[in-house]
Order: C-alpha cells, then structure tokens, then sequence
RNA sequence: GGGCCUGUAGCUCAGUUGGUUAGAGCGCUACCUUGACACGGUAGAGGUCACAGAUUCGAGUUCUGUCAGGCCCACCA
C-alpha cells in the first residue's frame, strides 16, 4: 500500500472519468428495483464550452444523483445538447464570413449540411468537458434536441396544439432582429435605459395655417409611416381639433387626428403620433381606430419606398438624422430635448430591435398556463428556494402568447405545408403528399423553423422516449428533480411546466432547486456574451476537479449568488490534499505493521452494532462524532443545503479526525499499544468518511477507496455503488463525547498557558491537574495523551490539595497549574482581568435574566434549565478565576 | 411603475422554525522545518451583526421605516 507523496488529482482525475464512463455502472435500467431518481440536464448549448457557471449546476446535481445512488435509489440522469438554434447558426455564419460567405450564397440545404459539420467537429466539446468534471450521467441516453425522437416529441406536440387551437398563425407585431432577420419572442429582447433625445415635431392642421399639433417622439424616422395623430378626450388644449386632419410634414400625407387614451397630456406635448406598423402601442392604437398600416422599415432595418424617394433604401438611423435635418430646415422641428428612453436589443447580437408587423406562428398561452399555475400553487411542482414561485406566478398570470417561429436555418421545420393553389395550411405530423384542403400535390414546407425553447419546453419527458410509452418513460417521469438558474425560468422551466401537462398530463418535475450565478470578482454576471468567463477546464487542470468543485458547492447556499475565486479553489484543494495525506498516513503505517488487507463487510454503516465499552476513549468519540456528522449530512443533502453538508465534512474530516483522532493515534502507536489494536477502527472512520465526501469530491474518493478496498471480494465495483453512511442510534455516544470534550480543554489549557508565557513547545513542563470524581478518571486514564499533545509532565491531585504555583487555568470541571516561571505570566494575568471582566458582565445578565418573572413564566422549561445551569458554570468560573488572579 | 434579493471580522461569505460571551475560509500576528501533510501544526488578534424604531422575558434571526448596493418584470411616445 503505497500512496504517493504529492497530491495530483491531474493523474488520477482523467482515469476515473474514463472509466465511469466505460465500466457502464452509471447506465440506468428502468426493469431494475428501487425508487426511481431522475434528473433531467439543463442541456447546454452544443456550440456552448462549459463554464464556471455550468459548473455549479453541474456539481450539485452529480452530488444529488450520487447521494441517491448510493442510497439504493435507481437513478438516471439523462445528459444531452441543445441545438440552440440562433447561437448556432450565429457561430457557423461567422465561421462562414471570414471566407466571405453568407448563408444565402449556399443556400438552405449546404448550410444546414455545414452546421451539421460543424457540429460533428466542435459539438462535442462541452460534452468531453462534462466528461472531465466527473458527471455521473448516463451516456448511452445521451439526446440532442435535433435527434430523430425528439424532433417526432416536436411534431406531435406541435399537431395537437394545433388541432387544439391553442397554435395558430397570423400578422402580428413582433420583435424583429434586423440583423438575425428572424422574429424574437418578447423573452429574447433585452431592455436597456439608454440616453436619447425626445423631439417635438409641428405637425401643420390642415386648412388653419398657421396651427400646428406638435408631437413628441423618439424615433422620428417612423414619422413617416404615421397614419394618425392621437390626443387624449380629458386634454382641452386640443380638443377642438378632434375630428380634423393634419398634414404629416416631408410627406405631404393627410392623416386623421383621433382621441385616445395613449396620449397622455402630463407627457410630452400630450400629442402622440401613430404608427401602427413600427411600434406595438400604436398597433393596438391602429386597431382600435381602424387606420392603414404604412410600412417604412424593412426586414433589414432600411427605409421602403413606402418612405418617400428622399428617403428610400437608408439605414434607419441615417433616415432619422435625414428627416431631422429636414424638418429642421423647413422649420418643423420645435424642440429637441434629452430624454432617457429603454431601448430594446436582441439577447444574441445585440443590434436594437425593431417592431414590426409580420406572419408569426403563436402558441396561445392563456389556458395552457393556468394548469401550470396550479401545479405550483398546489404543490405538485415545489420551488426551492420557495420564494422563486413569486417570480413564477408573476410571470405566469401576465401570459402573452408565445411566438414560436423564427426564420431560421437552423432548427426544427415547422410541420406546416402550403399550398399553391389554395393556399390552406396542413399541418401534419408526417409529411403530407397532397394539400388536405384541395388534394394538390403542389405543397411546400413552411420555411420557418421553431424557437429553440419549443423543443427544450420537451426536454423532461421527449428524452424518455416519450410520446412513446417506453419502459424509462414509465419509470422515470415525472422526474424527480430540476436543478438550474434562475435565468432560465421563463425560457426553459415555465415552459417545461406548460408543455409537461400538456403532453403528459403530469408536472415534468416534483422540485424545481433554483441555484444562485456565478459571479466574477466584479460582482458581474459571467456569460458568453460578456467573454469574463473562467474556464473551469483551466481551474480544474490547476486545482483538480475536486477543489474547484468543493470550492464552489462551499460557496453556494441556497438563495445566493456564487463568487468564484481561486483563492477559495485553493483552500479547496488543501483540504483535498489533507484528506490525501491522512490517507498516506493509513497506509504507511499500515504497511510498517504488515497488515492484513481490510475486508469490510458492505454494509449501509460500518460502525459497530453497538459501541463496545472496551474501545478507547478516542474511538467511541470519532465513531458518535462521525454517527453525527452522517445523520447530518443527509439530512443536508436531502434538503439540498449542498454548502452546510460540504461544511460538516470539512470540519469533520480536518478537525476531529486529522487533528484530533489521528494525533491521538500516532500516539498509541508509538506506544506500541498499537496498531493491531487500533487500525481496524482507523480505517472504519477514514473508509466511512470517504464515502460521505464522495458525491462532492468523486475522484479523490474513488482513487483512494479503490486502493484502500483493493481485492476484497464483494465489494461494490466503485465508491459510488457502496451505501451512503446513515445514522446509527446504537453508535451515539454522548458520554465518550463529553469525556473528550473535556480531554480536549485540559490539552488545550496546558497549550494555550505555555503559549501565553512564551516558552519553547519544545521544553517539557510540569503540570498539575486538581480534579475530583470523573474528571480526574479522565485525566488519569489519558495521562499519555495530556502529556504528549501538550508536552507535559502530569500529575494528578484531588481538587483539596495543595496547590502547585504556575500559570493556572480553571474551569468548572478541572484546575491546571503549569510550572510556568512566575516572571512570565504577565500575559495571563492580562487575560484573566479581561476574563472577570467579561465574565462579570455574563453573571450579572443572565441573573437579571431569571429574576425576570415575564421569563421565568414564558421561557420554555428547557431554555430555563440551561440557562440554570450555565449561570451556575459562569459564577464558579468567575470565582475560579478571580481566585486564579489572586495567587497569580 | 411593480416585484425580488443583499448589507455580519481587513477580504469573500455561513448562521433553517427567535433562546443567551456571534462562526468558517483567506489574510494578519507569534511560535513550531515534530517520520501523513508548510497545500502543515499550535496559540492568538479582529465584529456595538448598515441605521432608526417596534414586537418579545429574550432579536444577527420577526415587523415597519431609512440609507446603500444588485437583479428581474413592465408598451409610456
């Protein structure tokens, strides 16, 4: 048993992740027994490379899929890509521009074939990632949304809503990005308060020469699509000229003007132009008052003739400098004043949207949602943190309806075909050889293609098989779990929820853990977009997989946002690399004395039945400290506290166990009251604990369980097959607890009354320990211990007698007088005096406390009592210590 | 305009149903190169829990308000 001297997960790392992968133990098998765990991956984007963000997610679901699986739960955790279709098509289009192409020199057929390429090429990365960082997915159910089975889970469901009504298609205005020359729906466009101008233009009435109506707007250049000019019925200023007509400058255009409650007379000049084809309030305005639509903007954000040849055919924002010029210089422009105003931009590209009018498809939002609301109001579907369910519901009852089309490349047709002679729609679920409407064989696929989030909203169930009743759909769904970020809510999650009852008629999901984002120092959001990502490939070849991990699982209560730092990547792999030299020192020791391999038995709890009163002290007080840690850390996972679980273990492992337990074993060792003795519990522990730290920290666990178990027959093929540790009553110890308690206050009084006179450690000093009753069996029977740890000479002595002279310590249990010279103790004299002091202070609160009738009527008994108790401790250490100062 | 979150040690953050000298990691100070580990050990310093009220026998924890940050949603030209 030979571990070597330096901790390098990079050696081990990469052979544990190849073999889970290959060793097949992570494959589910729905024929299998057991409670079905299931956990759908939030699939990442193909043209995506995992960041650090992913990796949050990605850890607490690889430690909850690990921590059931190790229950006995018969887990799946179904891994997968999405096609993403406009970040995709956006990738493979650059890639295609450096060589001077667009995707309309190919043509439709040869891009999809590109992009199809290109995924074969670069598509796996983010999977070969997910590989490195330990995910315990299965991989023979590896999906990606573009896949035969899902793209038939699309169709169907796209038919029956259909059918239902609940899709429908018509000319709406939409989100359009001039620049991705497709439609965005409302979720893609970002809102961004941005500095502009709000400009006040005359608009001359008709037939009063000499009267204007004046406007106020930010985008001028749609001015020239107005058909209306709108001022409110309440507004006096104007009201006379209600039913009149104005003249639209630079066009010469009449257009009514009409009373409605858009003009708001506090804003602007109470005057509001209408342009129902290039803004959405003025659409519904349009509709309300039955006004033609002038379309002067084109799908690529340049004037239509519509516009006027003055202005024909330039950029939007050339067009609006033009008209401003012009109007300027026929002296129509009345004012031009600052104004902050949201400008909308598209999530992927950033270029400024622009409303218009066009043929979408929709999905009709209103009764599919309210299932979906109730599903969370009932509890069907629970948030976690709960109170993400607002954010939810809020969203949910102001529904709109969804545009599902894009008029992209990339992505899934949507299963609709025209026809060219009647033009009717069908829409099918396979591919129509005629025109349902009138038997022509003259139809044409739709050219749209369906936003990403319709197949992703699929996601839970299509990767099952579904709308095949297959055996993993039947085992697995609902699944039981979706862990993700709160950005992804509306996108993915509340879509999810919708499209789950529709398809299914049950919640896609029983729990919803909603994990915080990771952020840079900065405080800033990390995305793609951004570029200020960490590459966690980077971090984990720095630290392992393990630190980076732990260090983010300790960084990420439930509720709050994760800032990654190295630094704490950095304490992450020193506690890595304690647990690998606590493990060195096992099998040193282990080889020094030959012994034999460990067989354990696999059992749920190695711990004894029940705690043999012949054990050492120490190891009744690791094995109920461990016992603890075990029901504790359960009860943290299951309740997803990833944090408070990775914390126990953190504090388990390296203060108890390291700096307590093995101490006290080296001890015993050198003894030689040894080994054979004691290695059997040693490894008890250390086995144990491996296993409570394995769903955090896989590869470390793995590697040194796998030599640790080394040809033992019958044990489990891997750390994460063996049983998670559980509470075990018989094992609680609270008498061994108390007693080590108190074994490490001695210790550490005769530490800290050295230290304080600052005396070599070295030196060995005399000390007297003045104790009655079981204290001073305690002190007797790890006389060894004291002595050692502290390095002391120990006596003894009944509290009655008579005193050594030293530095002295006291607490209600013990008095310890260390030989300490009397020129040095004036450190402790400093410390006692602030002692009393603060001691003092205690006394007289917590007596003011129980002479207060309101608390001893209303406190409950159990509060009282300690508070009894502790007030009773504080005035004997009080008078310990004044007597301390006394003799000092 | 609505809604949500955060403000605790120099830094980054824990602290679930209110219960009695407030915790961790990093950093800092002193000492220790002791046969698992200097990615280590021992002992320390450091906080009126943003502020002001309220409820309560008791508040970092509940409520109200203020201040300071952050985020989400929303068609005000």
């Amino acid at each position: 048993m030979e571990l070597e001297k330096i901790y390098e997960p990079q050696r081990f790392e990469p052979h544990w992740a190849e073999w889970w992968e290959n060793s097949g133990i992570y494959q589910a098998d729905p024929s299998q027994p057991g409670r079905p765990f299931s956990l759908a991956i939030p699939p990442p984007n193909v043209t995506g490379s995992l960041h650090i963000g992913h990796m949050i997610g990605h850890t607490e679901m690889d430690m909850i899929i690990r921590y059931h699986r190790m229950l006995g739960d018969n887990t799946v955790w179904v891994p997968g890509t999405d096609h993403a279709g406009i970040a995709t098509q956006m990738v493979v289009e650059r890639e295609l521009a450096k060589e001077g192409v667009s995707r309309f020199d190919l043509g439709r057929e040869a891009f999809e074939a590109k992009v199809w390429d290109w995924k074969a090429q670069y598509g796996g990365n983010i999977e070969r990632q997910m590989r490195k960082i330990g995910d315990s997915v299965d991989w023979t159910r590896n999906r990606f949304t573009l896949d035969p089975g899902l793209s038939r889970a699309v169709r169907e469901i796209f038919v029956r809503l259909y059918e239902k009504g609940l899709i429908y298609r018509g000319e709406y205005m939409v989100n359009w990005c001039p620049r991705c020359r497709t439609a965005l729906s409302d979720l893609e466009v970002n809102h961004e308060d941005t500095a502009g101008s709000l400009w006040e233009i005359h608009y001359p009435v008709k037939d009063q020469p000499g009267r204007f109506l004046t406007v106020a707007t930010t985008r001028p250049e749609t001015m020239l699509g107005d058909t209306a000019v709108a001022i409110n019925a309440r507004d006096e200023r104007y009201l006379d000229l209600h039913g009149k007509t104005v003249i639209l400058p630079l066009t010469g255009r009449e257009i009514p003007i009409v009373l409605d409650d858009m003009a708001d007379p506090e804003f602007g000049t109470g005057v509001v132009k209408v342009t129902p084809a290039h803004d959405p309030n003025d659409f519904e305005a349009g509709k309300r008052h039955n006004l033609p639509h002038i379309r002067v903007i084109n799908d690529e954000a340049k004037m239509t003739a519509e516009a006027g040849e003055a202005y024909a055919g330039l950029d939007r924002f050339e067009a609006r400098k033009r008209v401003l010029a012009d109007l300027e210089a026929q002296g129509l422009l009345a004012a031009t004043k600052p104004h902050n105003l949201p400008v909308s931009l598209c999530q992927r590209c950033r270029t400024v949207v622009e409303p218009l009018v066009s043929k979408q498809w929709f999905v009709k939002m209103e009764p599919l949602a309210k299932p979906a609301i109730e599903a969370v109001e009932d509890g069907r579907i629970q948030f976690i943190p709960e109170n993400w369910s607002h954010t939810y519901f809020h969203w949910m009852r102001n529904i709109r309806d969804w545009c599902i089309s894009r008029q992209l490349w990339w992505g899934h047709r949507i299963p609709a075909w025209h026809c060219a002679d009647c033009a009717g729609i069908t829409v099918s679920r396979e591919t129509p050889a005629a025109c349902q409407h009138c038997q022509s064989a003259n139809v044409a696929q739709d050219t749209d293609v369906l936003d990403t989030w319709f197949s992703s909203g699929l996601w839970p169930f299509s990767t099952l098989g579904w709308p095949d009743q297959t055996e993993d759909l039947k085992k697995y769904y609902p699944t039981s779990l979706l862990i993700t970020g709160f950005d992804i809510i509306f996108f993915w999650v509340a879509r999810m929820i919708v499209l789950g009852l529709e398809c299914t008629g049950e919640v896609p999901f029983r729990q919803v853990y909603i994990h915080g984002l990771v952020r840079d120092a900065e405080r800033q959001k990390m995305s793609k977009t951004k570029g200020n990502v960490i590459d966690p490939l980077a971090v984990t070849e720095k630290y392992g997989t393990d630190a980076v991990r732990m260090s983010l699982v300790l960084a990420a209560p439930p509720g709050t946002d994760i800032i990654a730092s190295e630094d704490r990547m950095q304490a992450a792999r020193s506690f890595a690399n304690k647990i690998w030299n606590a493990a060195r020192f096992l099998f040193l020791n282990l080889e020094r004395a030959g012994a034999e391999p460990w067989a354990p038995e696999e059992k749920a709890f190695y711990l004894p039945e029940a705690i043999d009163g012949t054990i050492a002290l120490e190891d009744r007080w690791i094995f109920s400290s461990l016992n603890t840690c075990a029901a504790e850390v359960n009860k943290a996972i299951a309740s997803y506290r990833f944090h408070e679980a990775a914390n126990l273990l953190w504090h388990f492992f390296w203060d108890d166990f390291c700096d307590w337990y093995i101490e006290i074993k080296k001890l015993r060792f050198r003894d030689g009251s040894g080994l054979d003795a004691n290695w059997r519990n040693i490894l008890t522990v250390f086995e144990t604990s491996l296993r409570l730290l394995h769903p955090a920290m896989p590869f470390i666990t793995e590697e040194l369980w796998q030599r640790l178990c080394k040809e033992i027959p019958g044990r489990p093929a891997s750390i994460s097959l063996a049983q998670f540790p559980q509470y075990n009553d018989a094992v609680k110890d609270a008498e061994a607890e108390k007693q080590f308690a108190l074994l490490q206050e001695i210790i550490g009084a005769a530490r800290n009354l050295r230290a304080d006179a600052k005396l070599d450690p070295k030196q060995q000093l005399d000390a007297h320990i003045y104790c009655d009753g079981p204290s001073a069996e305690l002190a007797s029977s790890q006389k060894q211990a004291i002595e050692r740890l502290a390095n002391v000479s120990l006596q003894v002595a009944p509290s009655a007698a008579d005193r050594a002279r030293g530095g002295k310590r006291s607490t209600p249990e013990f008095d310890l007088v260390l030989s300490v010279p009397a020129a040095q103790l004036e450190k402790q004299r400093e410390r006692l005096t602030k002692e009393i002091a603060n001691l003092e202070q205690v006394v007289a609160n917590s007596e003011k406390q129980l002479s207060n009738e309101d608390f001893l009527k209303k406190a409950p008994e159990k509060v009282l009592a300690t508070l009894r108790d502790k007030l009773a401790d504080y005035r004997a250490q009080l008078d310990k210590s004044k007597q301390a100062l006394d003799e000092l």
